[in-house]
RNA sequence: AGUCCUGUAGCUCAGUUUGGUUAGAGCACUACACUGAUAAUGUAGGGGUCAGCAGUUCAAAUCUGCUCGGGACUACCA
């Protein structure tokens, strides 16, 4: 095929052999490069007509997969629809280039782990790699957008790496700051050791961090000491008593510092033996947990028969208290490695907490302080001391390090991984290897701590990158108050139209609801540094909001002689902004505090640093901010959508100049007005796609198989966005062949016969009355179409707008219009109704390619250029520059829709009979009868007459009305009016009616009314549902309350013109398989019997004129043609072209 | 563990908001027909305990509860 070229002059509309929406989208991609469609699509919209939307940045680190395409179709769709209604869509891309994933990447190819950084490789080395890696796969990423069809613009993205993203997000953190929305904290937080960074809660709550894990579990005994708060627990009771805690992390044991208790629980006291050492002990636990560790054979069993081993175990239960009385109780620490005076006066003792619950261990809580952030909070309120040692510099750090190693005062266990994950599989498969957590509890159970040891199935956090589990650990970091804002976050969600709703409401406002600060400090190299400077004594500390605001204090720095002169920082990045040290008020040095922040505050913060807001571009950020509309999957809720949404909030808060802005453009705070999250793409059968499966679909090799309007077409219409899709190539196919093979065939279709007669569109319009009732139906419907497909798209549901279309072409168009008006264009002559025809028929083409042109770009745009570029009727030269029809109510004409129903029904009716009784559609019959239902059916049936009567080749429609006698009735109750005025007689009453006669049924017509169950009820017109069922003596069919008889006479006359239209097919073969075109004259002679001719006699202009024959000649001579059968007769023909 | 979504024909999906008695469509399958849109099209057919159980109701795919399967989310519950 040549490649698509504008062309006002081109005679011929172009004729394609086959479809092939893959050349047809590298075409159309030529097509829009030579002639800058994209830019035009921007520019030749008003500036004043702002439609705004946000591109989520990918990370370029990673090969695009075939989600990608569906989440970028749907941005695409919604960006072009508003270009279609006359908006400016600008849109910008964007690359995301900081993060773990790139830094673990980089790591990996370079063979290194965190711990080298600095050593083997210097940060500076490092970074430069991470820079080169980030871009990695750029070329594949432009080039699926490119082919896919997606329009965004690559030319100038934002990239968050540069400096001037990077000053836009410091401006936006020193905002925070200077309103007390950013502070450090020492908290516990989930932390990877591998990665050695902490990790947000919403780093957290990525898909797949949570995992299904068996962990070694300890019911532990912690032996109570004996004195005027634990006394009452010593009364009669001879052998040691001790607190049962469960925990399903043993490693945290060493570092226990209290047990906690729910006050008003109950909790039970039972002497009983240990099951590991035998010993008598006597142990406290929560009474309705007690089930769970006794037998209830053993309750009260003989003590003194008690052997070591036995299965029953005896228990008895000594007293019952509350969780109060248990309060202040001291215990002997549990495992003595580090103690001091603090932790003996102040720890190891019972505290309250309120999150203790009976569901699960034994209702008292093992408390770490420093390794749960629930423990750390109820410790600090109860005042309890944590269990840490000082390092080599005098600073309190936990018992276990930073790499997950115990330290080496836990002495036992000193230098081993915590938890098994963190060892190499090959350490883990050594001989005689054991958990941790395993040699601990072995350890307690000879020393007669442990009460019982199970293995455990519970979820528990992973690292959404390194994939090992992670710790919940004491750091120092920088934290954003996010919770301050907490209800202007969930009031300004609620004004937020989320796609679908359930997202916003649910999945976004339930997590708003729990909201917690926004842990933003990242332990590692490159990333965003975070532009807080400190005393190193903490005193004082500055933040920095800009370039110059740095440059300025670098100054002062270089005055008091803390930096060299002449220091210019050409990089934000590590290792360079190190380098900087400030100056305090008091003259001592400032250092930047160590850490970077979050990546996700770099995509959140997209909306003001893609500008370098507030630096440059103001106007331009105030013309798109917020966001009309943005699009991500689903999994980003917590991710992107949360980062904007805070951001957006805080900062509405928090800045003048965002405030400024807010009021000039009428907004409350938020980042975005709309937001649609798609669901995940699954495999054909549900599974998720994954390298590990290998059922991963290479969105390259679909788009260049089936063109990317297929595989944008079946996923925008196989299930809604939100939906999860199980991507099914069978599908693609399907849509191929089913829409838009069917809406080329319709294309072919039209150029065939226009190229013939030279239809150029130049004739004037024929006014809408003067246009026959199919083509005012069509036209109906297509302005039906397009305000419904039109109200699909503004609210988002574009699965809803391509079945309308679908249905639309298929159905009516295609299989209703085309085929009844087909006869209409072979006619030769050039007729009022055939120019009508055409003008119609155009006029839908064009309309189509606009509705569909979001969905499919690349068929739409060959569609309007191939016609358009004919007529010249539209001054655009790409569907994308065109604009959505126009509705007309005047063109919509629900009762000509009604009766045109009614006529799709009757034939379908007709020929379902004909089916029936084995009468070919080409064997005409005379006649069919109506049963009239009411006085609008007849005027309305006669306006479609002439179509049934030629669709189903019938001669003539009769009516007939109940008074001659001969429609037997079938009638119906009508439930649902029923039901409120016969309620639990319905079913006698339904029987009664069901029951009726004929007598009893034009009774109630007449009358409007009649009595059933001895006259308890008058049933009504209105309840009930009476429809024709039969004509006695004649074919009768039925669908919904229209009824078709069909008169199955066939006169000689019938008879002969059925003959006469088997014979114009025979001829009409002949012609195609002889490659006549479809214009030529041909002269036939046949040799046939009598009957045979005298049919063909009888119908002679008939016949010549269908098959374009000057003359047709019988020739009992003839002896050289085609054979033929007709009925039993057997004939010859031959045909000549004149 | 909790919350939410979800389960309709072999497959992909409508229908469920607002209950109405014979549950639809397309694909696939079978048969027949049509044949100047023809690698197209039409008609007909088979195929469903609407995941299961219980309840509310004259009436349940639709409302309620429970169970099971799938998915997502929430949770440092020791």
């Amino acid at each position: 095929m040549q490649p698509l070229k504008f062309d006002a002059n081109t005679l011929m509309y172009k004729e394609y052999k086959q479809l092939n929406l893959s050349q047809t989208g590298k075409d159309v991609l030529d097509f829009w490069k030579q002639n800058s469609i994209f830019e035009k699509s921007i520019s030749s919209r008003p500036a004043s007509k702002p439609y705004t939307f946000y591109e989520g940045p990918p990370s370029a680190n990673g090969m695009p997969g075939i989600h990608h395409v569906m989440g970028r179709s749907i941005k695409d769709i919604f960006c072009r629809y508003k270009t279609l209604k006359g908006y400016q869509v600008k849109r910008k891309g964007g690359w995301d280039t900081h993060g773990l994933p790139i830094e673990l990447a980089v790591e990996k190819s370079l063979g290194i782990t965190k711990d080298d950084i600095g050593k083997k490789i210097t940060v500076k080395e490092y970074n430069d790699a991470c820079r080169k890696e980030v871009m990695r796969y750029t070329d594949v990423w432009n080039d699926l957008t490119l082919k896919m069809g997606y329009w965004v613009d690559l030319d100038n993205p934002y990239v968050t790496y540069e400096n001037e993203y990077i000053e836009s997000l410091w401006w936006i953190l020193k905002q925070l700051y200077d309103k007390d929305l950013l502070y450090k904290g020492y908290t516990v937080q989930p932390y990877s050791p591998k990665s050695g960074t902490g990790l947000s809660s919403h780093e957290l709550n990525q898909p797949g961090t949570y995992k299904m894990v068996k962990d070694t579990t300890i019911v532990a005994q912690f032996k109570v000491k004996n004195d005027k708060d634990s006394a009452f627990l010593f009364d009669g009771v001879t052998s040691d008593v001790f607190i049962l805690a469960w925990t399903t992390t043993p490693w945290t044991l060493p570092s226990n510092c209290a047990l906690a208790v729910g006050e008003s629980i109950s909790y039970v006291q039972i002497n009983t033996f240990n099951p590991y050492t035998y010993e008598p002990i006597s142990v406290v636990l929560a009474k309705d947990l007690v089930k769970k560790y006794f037998k209830a054979e053993g309750e009260n069993a003989s003590f003194e028969d008690y052997k070591g081993g036995d299965k029953i175990i005896p228990w008895s239960l000594t007293r019952e208290f509350k969780g109060t009385d248990l309060l202040g109780i001291h215990y002997e620490q549990l495992m003595r490695y580090v103690t001091n005076a603090d932790l003996e006066k102040n720890a190891f003792r019972v505290i309250p907490a309120d999150f203790v619950t009976t569901e699960d261990g034994t209702g008292i809580v093992h408390t770490a302080s420093i390794f749960g952030a629930d423990d750390f909070r109820a410790c600090k309120e109860n005042n309890v001391p944590s269990v840490l040692i000082k390092d080599e510099n005098g600073k309190d750090v936990p018992l276990v390090n930073k790499q997950g190693r115990f330290v080496d005062e836990v002495t036992d266990f000193a230098g081993r991984y915590v938890k098994e994950e963190y060892y190499t599989d090959a350490d883990r498969a050594a001989e005689g290897f054991r958990p941790t957590d395993v040699l601990i509890s072995i350890k307690l159970k000879t020393e007669n701590r442990a009460f019982d040891v199970k293995k455990y199935e519970h979820s528990y956090p992973h690292s959404w990158r390194s994939d090992e589990p992670i710790l919940y650990y004491p750091l120092d970091s920088w934290f954003i108050r996010t919770t301050a804002v907490k209800d202007k976050m969930v009031a300004l969600n609620k004004t937020i139209n989320w796609k679908p709703e359930s997202t916003g409401t649910g999945r976004f406002g339930n997590w708003l609801e729990n909201l917690v600060d926004w842990n933003l400090s990242r332990s590692r190299y490159w990333g965003t540094p975070l532009p807080i400077w400190r005393e190193e004594d903490g005193k004082e500390e500055k933040c920095i909001g800009s370039i110059a605001e740095l440059n300025a204090e670098i100054e002062k720095s270089i005055a008091a002689g803390l930096m060299p002169a002449g220091f210019k920082l050409e990089d934000m990045h590590r290792p360079y902004v190190d380098d900087v040290i400030l100056t305090s008020s008091a003259g001592n040095r400032m250092l930047r505090e160590a850490d970077l922040i979050d990546v996700w505050f770099d995509s959140g913060a997209m909306p003001y640093a893609q500008w370098h807001f507030p630096f440059e571009n103001k106007e331009e950020f105030a013309a798109a901010y917020p966001a009309d509309f943005i699009a991500e999957g689903v999994d980003q809720t917590r991710g992107w959508f949360f980062t904007l949404h805070a951001i957006a909030v805080m900062l509405s808060e928090a800045s003048d100049e965002i405030k400024a802005v807010n009021e000039l453009v009428g907004n409350k705070g938020v980042a975005f007005k709309n937001v649609v999250s798609n669901g995940l793409v699954l495999d054909k059968n549900g599974n998720k796609m994954s390298k590990r499966l290998g059922n991963g679909i290479d969105p390259f090799e679909t788009i260049e198989q089936f063109g990317a309007d297929a595989a944008r077409w079946y996923m925008i219409s196989n299930a809604s966005p939100w939906d999860n899709l199980k991507f099914n190539i069978d599908g693609i196919d399907e849509v191929r062949r089913k829409f838009f093979g069917t809406l080329y065939n319709t294309y072919s279709f039209f150029v065939l016969y226009a190229n013939i007669d030279k239809f150029k569109y130049e004739e004037a319009e024929i006014a809408l009355e003067k246009r026959p009732e199919l083509d005012r139906w069509i036209i109906s419907l297509l302005n039906t179409l397009s305000k419904e497909v039109d109200g699909y798209y503004a609210d988002f549901e574009p699965t809803k707008a391509a079945r309308a279309i679908q249905e639309f072409v298929d159905a009516h168009f295609s299989n209703w219009y085309i085929r009844l008006s087909r006869r209409r264009f072979w006619r030769s002559d050039n007729s009022e109704d055939k120019l009508s025809a055409y003008q119609t028929l155009y006029t839908c083409l064009i309309a189509i390619s606009k509705l569909m042109s979001p969905i499919a770009p690349f068929f739409a745009e060959r569609l309007y250029t191939d016609l358009n570029s004919v007529t010249g009727k539209e001054e655009f030269e790409s569907v994308h520059l065109a604009y959505y029809p126009e509705y007309h109510n005047g063109l919509v004409d629900s009762a000509l829709e009604e009766r045109m129903q009614m006529a799709q029904d009757i034939s379908s009716l007709v020929l379902s009979l004909r089916k029936k009784i084995e009468i070919p559609v080409r064997r005409p019959l005379s006649k069919i009868l109506l049963p009239i239902l009411d006085k609008t059916f007849k005027e309305q049936i006669e306006k479609v007459k002439e179509l049934i009567l030629s669709e189903t080749n019938i001669k003539d429609i009769e009516y007939i009305t109940d008074a001659a006698g001969f429609i037997k009735k079938k009638i119906k109750p009508n439930f649902k009016a029923l039901g409120t005025k016969v309620g639990k007689d319905m079913k006698d009453v339904a029987a009664a009616i069901n029951a009726f006669g004929q007598e009893q049924i034009s009774e109630l017509e007449t009358t409007g009314t009649i009595a059933v169950l001895d006259g308890k009820y008058d049933i009504l017109l209105s309840d009930v549902e009476i429809i024709a069922e039969d004509v006695p003596g004649w074919q009768v069919a039925n669908l919904g309350k229209l009824t078709v008889a069909l008169d199955v006479t066939i006169t000689d006359e019938l008879k002969e013109e059925g003959i006469a239209r088997e014979l114009i097919n025979r001829i009409q073969n002949l012609r195609k398989t002889k490659g006549f075109e479809v214009t030529d004259k041909i002269t036939v002679a046949v040799n046939c019997g009598a009957e045979i001719w005298k049919a063909a006699e009888n119908n002679l202009a008939y016949i010549c004129a269908e098959i374009l024959a000057d003359s047709l000649a019988l020739d009992n001579q003839l002896t050289e043609g085609e054979k033929a059968v007709i009925d039993e007769y057997e004939i010859l023909i031959a045909i000549i072209k004149t």
